[in-house]
DNA sequence: TTCAATAGTTCGGAAGTATGGGACTATTGA
DNA sequence: TCAATAGTCCCATACTTCCGAACTATTGAA
């Protein structure tokens, strides 16, 4: 059975979104759902095994609350996906950029 | 005399821009300057009057270790100035992307 | 049904970060 | 030389973030 669990934010703010995504590592787990046709648990969305549980599932929150992802719950498990089309129609364009960006400083 | 202060730093990235404009306040410096042809003294940039000195001098502190904004002094008053080219190269279509978000945000 | 395993969340303390008040520096103009 | 102005630096307080430990919920097996 799934159900949405944590419902996500309704109003998608700028703050919000920058701030999310201006840490690294959140950074990394939208990046790897985009990757992965846009659906994984919590710790396979981990860009980093060492990260302490708790500290990742304050990520994923932290997300959540910004409206960058909507997770649901299939069994004992998460699945998380990133909102593109939310986002895109609330800031056309922005987390294209930030992605860019980031595929920018990482070649670099 | 004009002389340049607080060298901006080299190496612009990704965490420090997005971190740095996540905050409402830096981010509507950061607007106002680009609109009055770029270059106002700190309180003249600043969006809001009650805020205190030693806060608004740590708010451009922050944009220009992030690499987002230049220092001039002249006389008695700082002149800043978004380094906009410099963060064009870096990283293309990024600033626009988010000062677009934050019109689509302000209109709203 | 009971038990163990797995996936996440919540709590609390330690460490880091932001805010603003007050003292300080530098420049100008009287 | 003195007062005024623009910013910076320092410090105390308040807020965040990170992690370990305890907790909840679901599944699958004995």
């Amino acid at each position: 059975m799934v159900q949405f669990v944590h419902p996500a934010t309704k109003d998608i703010t700028l703050a919000g979104v920058l701030s999310a995504l201006a840490d690294p590592i959140r950074l990394q787990i939208v990046r790897g759902l985009l990757q992965e046709s846009g659906c994984l648990s919590c710790t396979a969305a981990s860009p980093c095994p060492t990260i302490a549980k708790s500290t990742l599932s304050n990520h994923f929150r932290v997300l959540r609350e910004a409206g960058l992802i909507q997770t649901s719950k299939k069994g004992v498990e998460h699945q998380n996906a990133v909102r593109a089309a939310d986002i895109e129609a609330r800031f056309p364009g922005l987390l294209m950029a930030i992605l860019q960006s980031s595929v920018a400083e990482a070649g670099a």
